[in-house]
DNA sequence: TCAATAGTGTCTCTAAGACACTATCAG
DNA sequence: CTGATAGTGTCTTAGAGACACTATTGA
């Protein structure tokens, strides 16, 4: 007969490195929008496995650093950006056997937005990391299976845009109804029906008015300025849009 | 100087145990409709650590057997309920420094939904599992954080219910419209107006004919029954219901 | 007959789509 | 003035909500 053991002394002789367990990272789509495209921050890998490939944002959780996953994800953005980002949110979590050559692999992934100003100066800091258009993504050999996470992270960008207004974490505040939609469109891929757009966003009370800015291209009648009302972040519409 | 070396010299060198990493662990909330309550199953511990409390179904991957998560959760629910769910999908993912006495710990959790006939006999059988209607899990004292789990899972499901054919999953076919919005309103907590329901449902072609059935009760009109249409499963509506 | 369950007709209401219209500026 | 951008008026349409109605059975 085995000896009851109280749940102290099963703790103190408890060692994870006894058991096999799979690798885990935490990966993350990092989106924003410059000159009129969608673009993802990409590193550069500088060490093995796939050293040489661009590859997502992310890596290893710091078990004394970190106190989620969340703040693994904050972290690493900011190694690379040099700011917290307004958005990020967990889209999923990827683990097989395949996609790690170093052997069964979790990765949690998660999609940020970031206004690219605020940005810029910094990225261009880090050598190894650069802003790349969502198109020509695909014509990178990505390491790993950060295509697919791409890909996974870009669907979920979309699929939002259509029901919240996730889109205003991607303007520098305050911004015109018209750069809204231009987001929008951006985001979703699709053209909107200005009527419709302004007419949505207006009456779910997510705005509020911040004074008034020149016209995109510096002539027209000025515009309305707009930032997120307070709490606005969570705001689900009842049908999508577009 | 330190000596460049190749991918595949790196990758025989590499030990995961080298460095620190978290425990990952699956965890799935498997929902079924029972007596006209939504049940959750849970599963006494019989091991340290919280062992004798309830807990979600789930556990360590194995490395061998499981090619993804996917497969985890999959055979985490057939060894407690003798079945391979209709539907099972991921919740999100939850890591975090307090979570688990023995440190750092990640946890996928998965969210599935059973008719419950199929699964009533095998889990029976099983000592250690049963059904609890989703009012009692709030009294229990759960395992870790699986009360909070339960939370996000059951929250994932009446959300998804309003915009998605879900609840199809927890009843056995084929299945009458009266039944299938009993389920719907059982697993959106809220009551859904007959004729709205059914103009819904009908109008989105994801159920086929399958001839006819007695009524609720055995007295009344007799009821058409229907079963799911093939790939109606990822329908998606574009107004959210109730 | 009635009670019980299944299923329909039809009006209202909300919000999106379409698209022509007006407003305000620079030059 | 013209051309460019910002913003509105208003009709149509799809689909949900309300709710009274009819249909088909067992006892």
């Amino acid at each position: 007969m085995s000896r009851e053991i109280t749940e102290a002394r099963f703790l103190k002789q408890y060692d994870p490195k006894d058991y096999d367990s799979p690798l885990v990272t935490v990966d993350i789509a990092l989106f924003t929008l410059h000159e009129s495209t969608l673009q993802v921050l990409l590193v550069e890998r500088g060490e093995h496995p796939h050293k040489g490939r661009w590859a997502l944002p992310g890596g290893f959780i710091d078990l004394q650093a970190d106190a989620e996953l969340h703040d693994t994800a904050q972290r690493k953005l900011r190694q690379k950006t040099g700011v917290d980002v307004p958005l990020l949110e967990q889209v999923g979590t990827v683990g097989n056997a395949q996609r790690d050559p170093r052997g069964w692999s979790v990765t949690a992934l998660y999609m940020a937005l970031v206004p690219h100003a605020p940005t810029a100066e910094f990225i261009d800091s880090v050598t190894d990391a650069r802003w790349w258009p969502i198109d020509e993504v695909g014509k990178l050999r990505l390491a790993f299976d950060h295509a697919e996470l791409v890909d996974l992270a870009r669907e979920r960008l979309k699929s939002k845009t259509a029901y919240t207004v996730l889109p205003v974490h991607v303007l520098r505040q305050p911004f015109s109804l018209t750069q809204l939609q231009r987001a929008f469109e951006l985001l979703m891929d699709a053209t909107l029906e200005k009527k419709s757009f302004r007419r949505r966003i207006l009456n779910a009370g997510v705005l509020e008015e911040a004074g008034e800015g020149v016209p995109e291209g510096g002539r027209g009648r000025p515009t309305v300025l707009y930032r997120p009302a307070k709490n606005s972040g969570q705001y689900l519409f009842t049908r999508v849009f577009g």
